[in-house]
DNA sequence: TTTATTATGGACCATTCGGTTTAAAACTAT
DNA sequence: ATAGTTTTAAACCGAATGGTCCATAATAAA
């Protein structure tokens, strides 16, 4: 009855995402929303409400994607293998793209968490799901006798969620080579 | 032979540190500025050149004092304390004004490293000096006898200011009562 | 007192900001 | 074909942006 949408709204998500992601909230503005989706300002506002309303829905699709991969990772890994793919992996290769831009939960943490409730509630919330990802995981892992007894899987994963979050954000410095992976295998050790 | 300033330089760094610290570069503005610093745009664009130089000296007086902080903790406790109290010290009282502002280095790196080549630069060069700081005390605790002799200082001062930046960011979001400090004993045990 | 020199307040600049509105175009269902 | 609905593009809005400029005030040295 009516005339379809011209555009993949998960796709335009997705690039939304990315630009908030690369430039930060309040840098990317929304003439950049609209050159880097394709949409004019009209559409990308009927469809979403506002720039703020936008970033809402970025930051729910970035944190389903990472549950999606880090639960992946725990399930296809041994504990050990998977806990040091899961951190070797926040960072990409020697200095691109990637491990520039950080999290975007943490970098809207960084960014928005003090002066914007809702922002905050929201990525709390996302961090609490990233953690009991991490500590079903741990909590496996102890069942099948990988993880010793004495071993705390919920404050094991709060440590590990909270290291992730600092080794994407010294990532993002682009820190000389051997710095990351030190830190990483310095990490493991509070697994054994 | 001139007029002399009637604002004193160090004071007026220290409000827009503030600023920066509890809002944000780009959510700052230069009114803000002026009106938290009661200078007026002429006199700070005389005195600093722009908002953003005025960043840079605001970063690098956070800087001077967060080393002189830490130092001063290291010097005065034992590796252990010292330690503890440095990452508990990250965080107030619960969801007070200081946990919620993190850490300015890291909502800088969060916000600009990604496009700001000379952000960039100058928050890596603030973390390696602060990792300097720390792994002058583990050396100083190992020689002591107070630090195993197998621990890597260098390995653990990148793994402890990597989990101080973890910190400060979760606690923007105003966890729940517990998970700080839980965090903080998981951190500390990689020490024994 | 005169002469430089600097600081100050405030007006001013073009540009960009997030957001709204309008009217034409495009489409589906009848 | 037509009625009904939604999307689209672009003009438009007031407010705010970072930054500049200039006349005036204040000071120190001569």
């Amino acid at each position: 009855m009516a005339r379809p949408r011209e555009f993949d709204e998960s796709a335009v998500i997705n690039r939304a995402l990315q630009q908030f992601w690369a430039n930060g909230y309040e840098a990317t503005s929304v003439d950049d929303l609209c050159a880097v989706t394709g949409l004019n300002r009209s559409s990308l506002y009927r469809a979403f409400g506002s720039k703020r309303d936008l970033l809402d829905v970025a930051l729910a699709a970035y944190e389903a994607n990472a549950l999606n991969g880090i639960a992946r990772l725990f399930a296809q890994h041994p504990i050990d293998d998977a806990a040091r793919l899961f951190l070797s992996g926040l960072f990409g290769e020697r200095s691109d793209a990637i491990g520039r831009w950080g999290c975007l939960i943490g970098n809207c943490a960084g960014e928005l968490a003090a002066r914007d409730e809702k922002a905050r509630k929201q990525i709390r919330r996302s961090l609490r799901r990233i953690e009991d990802v991490l500590y079903d995981a741990l909590v496996r892992a102890q069942r099948d006798g990988a993880l010793s007894d004495r071993a705390d899987p919920r404050a094991l994963a709060q440590f590990l969620l909270t290291q992730a979050q600092g080794l994407r954000l010294v990532s993002k410095t682009n820190p000389p080579p051997g710095v990351l992976e030190n830190i990483v295998t310095t990490t493991l050790s509070v697994l054994r």
